[in-house]
DNA sequence: TGCAATAATGCAACTAGTTGCATAAAAGAT
DNA sequence: ATCTTTTATGCAACTAGTTGCATTATTGCA
């Protein structure tokens, strides 16, 4: 389970309230770790009773606002936590399985839907290269930023590779065979 | 959800026991899909209860074996579902958030972790490279056997996209950087 | 004949994630 | 003034997956 960690790092990075956290974790971990706004209070409210976090409340603003930053705890806990030894998570995909019912039970119009997706890969494929343009250019990197490049270029990867098994599976899916 | 439709799937190939499906789903489907015993039994039963498979016990074997096989309604209930449509599943990698972690809080020793699953993936794509050999060597193939050639290539340009990745990834982590 | 190993089933309790809705306060519109 | 929208919080119920253990029956061995 990583949700807890990923929140003191966004909280880390910079500390904010419930609400913005989850926006601002859709656009850059949430990638590798998404979290619906209704699951993030109540970690938030676990980070705090385990003493990780620190909430103060922020008068004069709206609902009863909260601002969330990460004690010297959190930060040990998250250290502890990233050097855990841990096998490697089972990938798991939908598709796959979606597209091995094909072959089993016959044609249901998964061309279609990878089409959709290829387009989909695509353009987060140019966004993250747009990105990439934009923070990795220069030569001179902290280890940190190496990192985050590191980050983006598993997406980037990942992107591609779908891209190009999209283009295999239309080829294959598009194909006329004798009815079997 | 996938699970009902992972393990109907697998019956449609070949009635069996729940703890043969178990092991029998490892070794396939389980590849994109993981499920303990437990719940591929629990699982089983509410296949069962929804009338898409039909259990018969078999005497003269241990325990209370059951052979479970796929009814007609089952059939139906995969091919449905294979059309389904569905947005494209978000990707989930503790890795990811760990790299994170080791961005803002320091070094941990993911180089070595990361190492351990080099080693893995190339034998994983060893293994896919031989399967690949042995069943898809030749150039007629039904429909059916295009597509589960497709989930291996799927399969094996995972595994090559996380070596190449690793590679870098040690290139980085590895490297000496003057103290933050 | 009893005992350990193994084949086969499964329950119960827990953890994580999803869905749907509820509440409250402030800001802005009419 | 009061009504809607937006910001901000959260609970409750459900679904899916994990962990740990329990049960039953057969086989084979000492």
């Amino acid at each position: 389970m990583s949700l807890p960690h990923a929140l003191l790092i966004a909280l880390i990075e910079k500390p904010c309230s419930g609400l913005e956290l989850s926006t601002r974790f859709d656009r850059s971990i949430g990638f590798y770790w998404h979290a619906s706004h209704q699951q993030i209070y109540r970690e938030l409210a676990r980070l705090e009773a385990a003493g990780w976090v620190q909430a103060t409340l922020i008068k004069a603003a709206r609902g009863g606002k909260k601002e969330y930053r990460v004690v010297a705890a959190g930060r040990k806990e998250l250290s502890r936590w990233a050097g855990e030894e841990r096998g490697i998570e089972p990938y798991r995909s939908e598709l796959m399985i979606r597209l091995r019912a094909e072959a089993t039970v016959g044609p249901s119009g998964l061309a279609d839907e990878i089409e959709r997706r290829l387009a989909l890969h695509r353009a987060r494929l140019a966004n993250y290269q747009a990105l990439e343009k934009r923070h990795y250019s220069k030569l001179t990197r902290s280890r940190s930023e190496a990192i985050s490049h590191l980050i983006l270029q598993k997406g980037m990867m990942n992107e591609s590779t779908w891209i190009e098994w999209s283009l295999q599976a239309l080829r294959v899916l598009k194909q006329e065979y004798p009815d079997a």
